[in-house]
DNA sequence: ATATGTGAACCTGTTCACAGCT
DNA sequence: AGCTGTGAACAGGTTCACATAT
């Protein structure tokens, strides 16, 4: 029903808002001012009040957002209200820590499936679920109706592994092998390099520190 | 040297650059197009090209550009030419995927500590690495001589971890923990949450199911 | 012929500043 | 008086299109 597509800057910000919001509902707050809840997030008040405009977020001049209704708004935009679920693919360290990541399930994402092709690791429990073949990949896509896959393969495998998630029916795709895959225009790709994540901060640093 | 300073997000893209161009040189590929090295990345020629515009690289017009001469220069511009020492602290799962993730090597990042307050953890090798108690903090950092830090502590550990890391010294903090932390002007922190991620994904999933 | 380098146009997102509610 | 909502100004980055070099 949003009639205006929200920037996607906007969106990117909005799960940093929701977290803080419950941050000061686990602290009994019952309302927040633009001012108060940018600083919490690190963002600037007119950005923070700017962005939920987008939402039409009915903020109270004089008084600021009702904690509870503007986290169920943000829940709403985000999707949450609906579970979503989500398989992993490549179970090596990263995935592992991916699949015990307790983050996911607060976020309404329901983890319904592994799968690695490493016959060491291929059929043992990890986070109360068994490790399946890759061979299986589709079958386990489509046995959990899985929206949403991670992707931690090494690079080599990590396009055709895509691939198969894309024509299994998958529609988003968080991708942490250092490559980057090519979907059709109606998947949703987005790339984590944590080597990439390193380096960018470094330079920034070694800027900040070059200045004094 | 670099007289214009970089766009910031010139500066994110160029270790894919990188990476794209390691995959080219190990097939033994001497130049390169724009076209294609941006079709490989995943940007728009145009892109690519700008980039490159500023940090001088000197492509041949009608040829292209000098695969090896352009890897040197952007792990020049991104500080690889000399050692950068880092410590990680919180060696919960994630940690310790960060800790034995490979890919931090070959990108001139030298691993000198770990750090976590489990008793569980304290004291054993991850990774090569005896993991030291949290009280020991500064320590590691100052006799590893650390100025890059990664932080995957739980979200209430998080600030204060970070407040003694840029006591310590360090210059640039990669935060995984799903809370923002606040540091002075002159450290760089990066974060990192991983929730948020595929909360992002799952939006511009959902939309683009949504769209036929 | 082919491919770079780049000013200019364009677009997206951020900040400002103040009108408008409560 | 206090705080939101938002048009307008601004800033930053991307794309275009073509001059320029090999």
């Amino acid at each position: 029903m949003t009639v205006r597509p929200l920037p996607s800057t906007t969106v990117a910000r909005l799960p940093g808002y929701l977290r803080s919001l419950g941050g000061l509902a686990s602290e009994g707050a019952h309302t927040v001012s633009s001012d108060q809840l940018a600083d919490l997030v690190g963002v600037s008040p007119a950005q923070l009040r700017k962005d939920l405009s987008y939402l039409g977020a009915g903020g109270r001049r004089g008084v600021g957002y009702e904690v509870d209704g503007l986290r169920r708004q943000i829940a709403q935009v985000l999707g949450m209200t609906e579970e979503r679920r989500l398989v992993i693919v490549g179970i090596g360290n990263l995935g592992h820590a991916l699949a015990t990541y307790s983050g996911f399930a607060d976020r309404s994402f329901e983890l319904v499936g592994l799968v690695d092709t490493d016959p060491a690791v291929v059929g043992t429990t990890v986070a109360g679920h068994v490790v399946r073949h890759a061979s299986e990949l589709e079958q386990v896509v489509a046995e959990g109706a899985a929206t949403i896959a991670i992707l931690t393969t090494p690079a080599s495998a990590a396009q055709q592994t895509a691939d198969r998630l894309v024509a299994a029916g998958v529609s988003g795709i968080l991708n942490f092998a250092p490559r980057t895959v090519r979907v059709p225009d109606d998947v949703e790709v987005r790339e984590v390099d944590l080597g990439s994540e390193l380096q960018i901060v470094a330079f920034h640093a070694r800027r900040l520190s070059a200045e004094n």
